[in-house]
DNA sequence: ATAATTAACTTACAAATGTACGAAATAAAA
DNA sequence: TTTTATTTCGTACATTTGTAAGTTAATTAT
């Protein structure tokens, strides 16, 4: 997996990693918001991630059936370094002020970190 | 400011946002690591951003100077915000672990979110 | 004052991305 | 079995992005 997956392909893949099986073009759509793209879009996509390896497919009958090969978490990861290199110098102390001062965070967000930083 | 401003044009604005003063395209060019785009490109990427609303720029004599008019820390917000949907359906909290958990976060790191939590 | 440099403005061009359509092959339904 | 639906495979096409080059006008150096 060299090439990096676009955003249309991400909400594709993330579908993959939640399915937990092989999911075959039409699975994808039916797990998709509805109307969010057309069959042949959601093909597309497929047929791109995996020309960029990040899915294979395997063909049982006439029919494809994709699943992952980037590994969710080692993605999240590696995104989240970029992320906050490319926003916050690399410092994640920014970021957790920058989290922290947002509005964006329940109470209960900030006692679930307050415990994971707790000992 | 509708449209997004791409990674290449972060790149420069970030100049402009520390700068804190209007800059030209050599000064943009100085400013940046060496060798890092063409004078031409600079310029390209900051009429790109002028197009898109990000910038403005003011001629003295036959020079433009550019500055930002979108702000740092609402643009850093927002992306942050997108961010987190993105990759932990908008959970601060599964951000966090994930951080936590990533060893990219420095003893001093902890310290400082210990300490901005109150712990 | 001519030559060299510089800045703006215009144009370019390939790769990536979003968003599909058409044709051919096959399977399912009538 | 003829029609209809489904699936793959190849193709398409506008927009955005990265990365500039060419042309022209103004400025600086000689």
């Amino acid at each position: 997996m060299k090439q990096k997956i676009s955003n249309a392909e991400l909400e594709v893949i993330k579908i993959l990693w939640e399915a937990d099986k092989p999911l075959n073009v039409q699975d994808v759509c039916d797990r998709l918001p509805s109307n969010k793209w057309a069959y042949k879009t959601v093909g597309t996509l497929l047929i791109r991630m995996e020309e960029k390896g990040a899915v294979t497919s395997e063909k049982k009958g006439r029919i494809n059936y994709y699943k992952p090969v980037l590994n969710k978490d080692e993605y999240t990861k590696e995104q989240t370094k970029n992320f906050i290199s490319k926003l916050y110098n690399g410092s994640v102390k920014d970021l957790a002020v920058s989290l922290f001062k947002s509005e964006d965070m329940t109470e209960s967000d900030i006692d679930e970190i307050r415990k994971m930083f707790k000992l």
